[in-house]
DNA sequence: CGCAATATTAACCATTTGGTTAAACCAGAT
DNA sequence: ATCTGGTTTAACCAAATGGTTAATATTGCG
């Protein structure tokens, strides 16, 4: 039973299960240790110390989350469909891991300095977005809109109701089920309702 | 210089600065007590131990948060204006205390059980809000759309840019200023952005 | 095999941190 | 002035926690 294959990938699972739901400052050493099934001295083998194991989760999510939902747009060239692959994109990866935007904004929000280099991926497919959206006004196809702005309300249609997801759920009263429900209808109304809004 | 008064509300005050910056896990009771001016014991001798003393802190807030927001609909009767008047009061709300939604957002997270009452004022005026949306749907002034799904567009549209003020400052580039005068926007955009979608 | 490098563990250490205690302080009443 | 109640403090304590160490186990290899 001993030496276990890939300690290191076994490691950042527990590492980003844990982290993700506790967040950097509650989350213990202990604790991922026990989820990964192995000694805390070996944390330290394998990772210096917890800034070190924390940094290699939120890269990894980071950079995961990040680049679904950019690369979702790459092969898009008119607007309307590339609003709508990337609203799939963005609700598709949440469905997968719903703590994500929550643990990311928080974390963020810490130490912006440290952590700004690992939300840098997409770029290039953003500023290209930000462009269709500027051809499109200018085209007349859609309102005058500040296509940053327009980025910011997709975005928030797509990453909120997962950061109120507790509040969302006391609130109204709905189940995990009701809300995976929601999510799923979600696919396709964000799209339309923000169509809708922005059509000229 | 001793005795000051109404030291529990200093305390609270200083709680509250702590507390929704870093949040529960990461405040540290020293530093609420030098925030306050006062000495570390003093807290214990006003709440009984952190957590009594982060529960006023949240109570406070999420009760002002949820009074504000939804008390600026109570003399609205027609929904288009009830948009406006919630939208505003909400972003006027969010620029006083910005932090505020992350840190509910994420406290609630952590102990959804624990803190879900603080946050169930205003039930009244959120049914009233659904039921006049309901009857908008039915007098075909609107397109046929769940009430408490375009709830919650609402509320993401404004809640988010603050919970994501880190990564927007980051990728945008843009300076606190700038942030400001995006949300001042807003006030006017986020309104006709939501009724151009809802509109039939 | 036997040896060297890597992987893993139990026990330990230093610091941080929430919380307590007992003494001092200060106000107003007697 | 002094007694009494609430207020404030310095010093202290125990538990939790991140991190280390030194010894043990395992693996690959000549």
């Amino acid at each position: 039973m001993t030496s276990q294959v890939n300690t290191e990938q076994r490691i950042l699972n527990a590492a980003r299960k844990v982290f993700t739901q506790k967040g950097m400052a509650a989350a213990r050493m202990q604790e991922v240790a026990e989820e990964a099934g192995i000694n805390k001295a070996l944390l330290h083998y394998y990772f210096k110390d917890k800034q070190h194991l924390f940094e290699g989760v939120f890269k990894e999510s980071a950079q995961r989350q990040f680049g679904c939902i950019w690369d979702s747009l790459k092969q898009c060239d008119c607007l309307f469909p590339a609003i709508e692959a990337f609203v799939t994109a963005y609700l598709d990866r949440m469905i997968e891991e719903p703590m994500l935007p929550l643990f990311i904004a928080n974390e963020l929000n810490r130490d912006a300095k440290g952590l700004a280099d690992f939300v840098d991926r997409g770029k290039e497919s953003r500023a290209r977005f930000l462009h269709m959206v500027e051809e499109a006004r200018k085209n007349g196809e859609i309102i005058d809109i500040d296509p940053r702005e327009l980025l910011v309300n997709i975005m928030a249609l797509c990453a909120h109701p997962f950061i109120a997801q507790p509040m969302l759920k006391h609130i109204h009263g709905i189940s995990d089920e009701a809300f995976r429900r929601m999510i799923q209808k979600r696919r396709k109304s964000v799209p339309e309702f923000i169509i809708r809004s922005i059509r000229a």
